[in-house]
DNA sequence: GATGAATGAGCGTTCATTCAT
DNA sequence: GATGAATGAACGCTCATTCAT
């Protein structure tokens, strides 16, 4: 019950096309200002619609940032599939996967941090459906990985970890934009970050030394 | 001007004390419930001093989440050093040291969220201050890095890429406990990710697959 | 002019039809649950027309309430009569006045209810009216109790206080429902209340105390 | 618990000196106006205090209205024993009462109509709890009206109901004011009153048509 | 004649901040 | 130096009313 939001409309495709322009407003203003900083009346006058017609499609404040929420996280799971949609070679398609989910990341780096910030805004239920979005879409990435596994072309891995690796790395983009972004492109923090989670690290003598460390 | 806190209060000792009380109760609270939700007479309920109190040693509400943000970060940079003091061999130092990031981050995960999510609350200033803190305890675990490098335990790498790795890998297990925490535990999620990081991920087949690719 | 309620629609039996049906439903949730907290809305969804056709038969919320009380009191005064007119014999007529007066009560509690709660909420000319209708229904009370005057049944009287009487006594039934419902049946009630009203009170010994008393 | 009033002041004679200005101001405003149009800045006006005084006192508006309905109830509580107090002779006592009774409700028409109009707007407990001190009231009534009987100066009559029927009488004189005002003084209504209520009402010959239409 | 989506004035309420004690 | 009662701007939200279809 509460995983779904009330409309006091009932036409579709009128409901489909407010809550796109009050939620495209909302997710513009909650990235730049906040959650809790952004007023109704902000969203109203940014989306051109009345606080009135707002509550037609809404319950409460709190149904927008989940609407919000799920739009932001629906839209990575939209891209990434599509990106690879064409690539065939395990490899590339790991590749593929990993570009496109950091290109996301880059077209919508507010997005990406509001959901970092506000997800705890929302109510344990509400809160838990986002997640399961995030993981489906970590699923996408996991299955790239598992490709290049089956295809003998990465060694066992640490599929979990690695996924998380990676979603983190391409969420640090977004996250730490004001470190990375004036050092260097998207594509060279891509060429870099690739290379650093696909090569290794230890020499042969640092394997050893690691080794023992280990007993 | 806007990076230090101003105090009516003039007695030095009296301003820790205070201080120390007060913003213990605000990070309790801001980490829990968010920076806006909590009130003022939230904060000085739980600090056990009256509102008036509050405004005695800090000059609104804004100058409490910016020295509880630099408590945390802090925090941080205080216990990383001290982890790691008494290690002399690189690789155990790097080890350590990221152990002890781990742990700090564990010990605080409320707290840790809290940086991600209010920071942004900060004005432009303030916020650089805590960005610049958090650089401060990223350069530790950086020398780590060129330690081992140096004493040829690692390959030449990425360090600025390697060192936000490894922050991102810590700070993963507090942004996301509630995928690991039910998963595994610390130290698991520890040794797992040392090794992800650590070891290579391509086969020979696939390093010629990814040198192809990058044609 | 205020005293009458405009309609768009200009057909009269689609006025008293709609008319109807909106009144009927506005008694029962004005009754149920106030005038202010009753929504148009409510109205519309309870009388199972459109909001818009509401105000094609009515001017405002105002002219609903008015419609509604109007149709309260006129039901007062439509069954009253229709009770007394096969009776003939005075005593029998006052007797069978004043129990369909409570028997009415009794049927529409909460619109008697009504009236006491929300004539105020009324204009100045439009409350008038309702009294007027008010004092319109003492009249068929007042005219039974002259006749059983006339008949040399009741001693002298005073009227006006005793048609109020009766009415208190009857909206008191309503009025007082959390009182009287638990401890006793209307016809109880009627009984035991028409005893009270038409015995003496006073002893021949409390008459003379009472005389002294006025002097 | 719903049946207190909150206070964020704790100092006792605080609360009762602002909830004194806060209650008055609300019972003329809700007297005059209803409590459904009266709003929190029409009280903080008239009571002058500033809106937020007024929720240092009270928790919402509907602890306003309980608090103005307890004070209406209480004032009778108040002035009927006063005015009885040093009366001895029971028919004196008795017609001291209803003289009091009927002088409150003279004093604050207003109140008495806001208890019948607004009651409902209270919470079942809550209403349950005014009603508990209008009970409270009657049976200083009822009171009077046994001793007058044990004093052999009332026949063996109806205690219950005609306590209700002196109750009415005097609120009638609020409710049905628009009436009884215009027509007569306060002295004339309750001289006229109590001699309706003592004295009988039938004629011999009508007790005796009473008495068969009761077989 | 019927509809219901759209509107925005205005409500109840909160809470950071001040200042007299 | 410490207190907490007082303040009022500004919030989220409702609902009577309108009007294009």
């Amino acid at each position: 019950m509460s995983l779904t939001v009330k409309s006091k409309v009932e036409v579709p495709e009128l409901i489909e096309r407010r809550r796109g322009q009050i939620i495209a407003a909302a997710i513009e203003l909650f990235a730049k200002n906040g959650y809790h900083v952004t007023t109704i009346r902000d969203i109203a006058k940014r989306a051109d619609v009345s606080i009135g017609t707002i509550y037609q499609y809404v319950s409460d404040k709190e149904d927008v940032l989940f609407l919000a929420l799920i739009e932001v996280l629906d839209s990575y799971q939209r891209h990434v599939p599509a990106a690879i949609a064409s690539v065939s070679e395990p490899l590339a398609r790991f590749h593929a996967a990993v570009k496109a989910y950091c290109a996301v990341n880059d077209a919508m780096i507010g997005a990406t941090v509001l959901a970092y910030r506000e997800t705890k805004s929302l109510p344990k239920m509400r809160r838990k459906l986002i997640q399961e979005k995030e993981l489906a879409t970590n699923r996408l990435i996991a299955a790239c990985i598992n490709d290049c596994v089956a295809a003998g072309l990465f060694e066992e891995v640490d599929v979990e970890l690695f996924t998380y690796q990676i979603v983190m790395f391409a969420h640090a983009w977004a996250l730490k934009a004001w470190r990375f972004r004036p050092m260097m492109t998207l594509d060279d923090y891509l060429a870099r970050g690739i290379r650093l989670m696909l090569n290794p690290k230890l020499t042969p003598r640092g394997k050893k030394a690691f080794a023992k460390l280990n007993d």
